[in-house]
DNA sequence: ATCCCCCGTTCATTCATTGAACGCATACTC
DNA sequence: GAGTATGCGTTCAATGAATGAACGGGGGAT
């Protein structure tokens, strides 16, 4: 799933607004670039809004708060991913079952 | 993991070496190119030996091999993975319980 | 002979991702 | 003040994995 990456920001964000693009980077173990990207499109979908306020510490970096369609659409990825999840771990045991019984086998 | 696409190719060919590049290419999910590519390697590797034999049925293909040293590796491949598996599947359990709390949480 | 289907092989193209480099703002030291 | 170190967001050339259309050829059927 391509936007699962899109979920996580938007989950990282919500907790902490102040979380830098490099901070994202290394907790979601993505490139900057990349980053950069994704959360460039989450504004351009209206769902992440960048104020820049440069009184906080000392930092130049934006705050990236979640618009009320970003909580929302936060929401219901969450749902959406807790299906997935289900999936592949249904899906995941069943392999676990089949790897179990190959590596216990014996040679004729 | 990279050899994970290794480790199909070996079962599926253990347990029918019969098996052509395009229907590797349709079960596995990948492409032409690539499963081309990992037989390659994996007969450099000497894990595989294709044998053509051209007496079966009306097919040209080859008959992809197991050598001694490929079912080893195949079994040992399977132990790996078990282990492996079986760490994506907690890591799973944990990502779907964080997932299950917050899609059933009330607005304050 | 021709036609058709499937085989393995190739390789130019596509596409996501990377990370080094840049400009800028702030804070600290001399 | 000037210098400089650190953090920020932004950019983009380069990388590398993966694709799939196209090819040559073998074998059966008509």
């Amino acid at each position: 799933m391509a936007d699962e990456i899109h979920f996580k920001i938007l989950r990282l964000l919500e907790a902490d607004p102040h979380v830098s693009q490099r901070q994202l980077s290394d907790e979601l173990g993505v490139s900057l670039g990349k980053v950069n990207y994704c959360l460039r499109a989450l504004v351009e979908k209206g769902l992440l809004k960048a104020n820049n306020f440069k009184n906080h510490k000392n930092k130049s970096a934006y705050a990236y708060l979640l618009t009320p369609s970003g909580i929302q659409e936060r929401a219901s990825l969450a749902r959406r991913f807790l299906k997935i999840k289900m999936a592949e771990y249904e899906r995941l045991k069943k392999e676990i079952e089949e790897l179990g019984l190959e590596s216990s086998k014996d040679k004729s």
